[in-house]
DNA sequence: TGTAATATGTTCTGATATACAACAAATCAC
DNA sequence: GTGATTTGTTGTATATCAGAACATATTACA
């Protein structure tokens, strides 16, 4: 039973991860705002802002000229662009790795292609070499608090292993300890998937919904993440979201290609490619291609099979999760622009009634930054959850190098 | 984005919330269990639990002579048995009533058989009959905190309202509402199935899980309900849970006995009842019935049957939700103690295996006694977040009666 | 252009919850 | 019976937030 009494300085903690959020989420925001909506007396926010000023965690502008209302101009409070976080996403035939500011915002990216498949020590020897190029460039100037990685696969989250990541061919790897080794800051891992819904829900369409589903179809498979009561929802090892596995019933037995499929084996990337003769393509392409399309009579058949296995994916997820909001991602975002009635009819149908009312089912939002604002949010975590230590562990690191082995997550 | 800030009232609220939880979670513990459970300080611990006797919220016993240890024995601390909920679970035959002490035990309680199906107003008469008769006998010198209702449906979280009742029939009705005029006492009312999570969850075989499913086979159907990081998962609308209505997909042709059929039309007691020749059973005598029918060739294949397709349910939200624990309840606790080896290596054939791994499958431990404290813990809500203020309104509470009517949830 | 109204910033004081320290008390170990 | 250990009890100190009073900057309106 792990719970942790509230103390003094818990309370003190707290809020100014309370206001520090309100700013990194709202991105700016006047002090008043912050007053309003945490309840707090003006004094007490004016005295947590201060302090976040001090921590150089956030900057006071003077009053936006724009607005017009009676009153004194309260001023504003944006993030600073003095702390960010590495931001990566080891892929099969690349390797992307961001800065992202405390705003949400991808101030650099760089991506680096290979031309095989890489292990997890190669993965980290081209991220670790990107990282001290970036030390040498952007970083200049700038406090790295974490390095924030998304990876295409299964996460133990106590640890940072990654347990199974088959596209990658990785299997049981430690793969934070290996960047927090070569790198020299903090890691922490996640699930692509997982953290492209915890992105959407922060600063993409999942904004104001407090439930959420977001479902990503990627080359290798269809990932998934949750957002429950406005958190995370990662389960007790961090696996939650493996919506790509799910056995689901059809009931037209000339929609399943094989007896006991799972989603990912009938609803494919390589199948929509395949139909419209392309050899790859991503998201927008593929949408473009489909759309191009869309009076073959091959490529409806395919999509609306497609479309009609994606519904019934969707509807057993609504009715367990009964969520505001359904974002897809990636490949099926190009599947539901083909044709968004239908798979919305679709859902209705099967889903349970009152847990379908009110679902909005969108494409995501963020594009290309999804993966990067995600791993970055992962490394943002603690530092919104304690300002005050965090920056202050943040600032007093020791010099980036290959020395000091930390983990995390 | 509705958070508010924390100011010392509530530190105190929040400490207060914790220690009178983890009194009434545990059952009996020693002040210094409490102490070094909270990390709070001695001075602290002992404030807060004289706060709480003041309440009426707990007492203080003796230090437990049993115990030896070196040191001055720690007096023990227990719920108090004055503070109770009535806990209500309408059925389609019967409506039972309950009396549920702080400790989460059922004082007593009371099952009114009816021979039609209930309309919300007979049930709610029904209800403040058994009530009125509940305050001239064991009420008497205790306090009843609330009411709360297990309903077999929907229930929308935020007013009460009864959304989809198929087996009773209730469709948009405002039993919250209903219940709470009738009586005099606040209401919460919430999902069967969801309750019996909660309740296997705080004091079944869900104890030491912090991620959660549990399933329950009812006779009108399959329902069920997740704990996530140790929370109860509603969903927007607090419908979430509704494992029943999901569409499957099987391996084998003939396990399915309509081409899209859902998990409750596939799995079902009614069918087990036919293949052993019963009319009714409970979950107990089905257990027996089927054990006895065990070389039955006719059983065992419906039961395998029903075993195949409930493991994929259960694959499928092992994926999504990453549990710890899966409970079974009613007739499904049936079903799986006839072959748990079966079930269990079926599902471990389909689910993620990273995501299976460590995943305990277990009946549901609680028996007849758990909507009732499933309803009655939803009813101690309140007073379980803010000890002080709802244990005051629950003392001055006008005296029940058909005067005001307020709702909650 | 000037005054009133409004909202917010700033500063100081006060209330209060918890931590801490010192002492008291009750047990076990030897 | 003495010492060690743990916990209860009491009084003090610290830190945080609320609130009041005043200052300031804007809009509204005559």
């Amino acid at each position: 039973m792990a719970m942790l009494g509230n103390n003094l300085d818990s309370v003190r903690r707290e809020n100014l991860s309370m206001v520090l959020g309100i700013v990194h989420r709202r991105g700016r925001v006047s002090r008043s705002q912050i007053t309003h909506a945490t309840g707090l007396n003006r004094s007490t926010v004016a005295a947590l802002v201060a302090e976040l000023v001090a921590l150089d965690l956030v900057v006071v502008r003077e009053p936006d000229a724009s607005v017009t209302t009676v009153g004194r101009p309260s001023p504003q409070i944006s993030p600073a662009d003095t702390h960010v976080t590495i931001a990566v996403n080891p892929e099969l035939d690349a390797v992307t790795v961001g800065v992202v500011g405390l705003a949400g915002t991808v101030v650099h990216r760089l991506r680096r292609d290979v031309d095989h498949a890489l292990s997890p020590a190669e993965a980290t020897a081209i991220i670790a070499d990107i990282v001290a190029e970036l030390e040498r460039g952007v970083l200049v100037g700038r406090t790295v608090v974490a390095v924030g990685v998304a990876v295409p696969g299964l996460v133990r989250s106590s640890d940072g292993v990654v347990r199974w990541a088959p596209h990658l061919e990785w299997f049981d790897q430690p793969l934070a300890e290996l960047v927090a080794t070569a790198t020299g800051y903090r890691v922490a891992i996640g699930n692509d998937a997982s953290l492209g819904a915890l992105a959407e829900h922060l600063f993409g369409v999942g904004r104001d919904a407090t439930d959420m589903i977001y479902l990503n179809g990627g080359a290798s498979g269809i990932g998934g993440g949750v957002i429950a009561s406005g958190r995370p929802l990662g389960g007790v090892g961090g696996y939650a979201g493996e919506f790509g596995q799910n056995r689901l019933g059809i009931d037209i037995g000339t929609d399943r290609t094989s007896p006991d499929g799972t989603l990912e084996d009938e609803v494919s990337r390589a199948r929509l490619l395949d139909v419209v003769g392309l050899s790859s393509a991503d998201g927008l392409r593929l949408e473009q291609a489909l759309a191009d399309a869309s009076e073959n009579p091959a490529v409806r058949a395919e999509v609306s099979r497609q479309l009609r296995i994606l519904s019934v994916a969707l509807s057993n997820a609504i009715n367990v999760l009964n969520p505001q909001t359904v974002v897809l991602g990636g490949f099926l975002a190009a599947l539901y622009a083909f044709d968004p009635v239908t798979l919305e009819d679709c859902v209705a149908q099967q889903a349970v009634p009152a847990a379908f009312e009110g679902v909005r089912i969108v494409p995501a939002a963020l594009g290309e930054d999804l993966l990067m604002i995600g791993a970055a949010q992962l490394a943002f975590e603690d530092l919104l959850r304690d300002p005050a230590s965090a920056a202050a562990s943040a600032a007093t690191q020791p010099t980036p190098s290959a020395t000091d082995g930390e983990n995390s997550q």
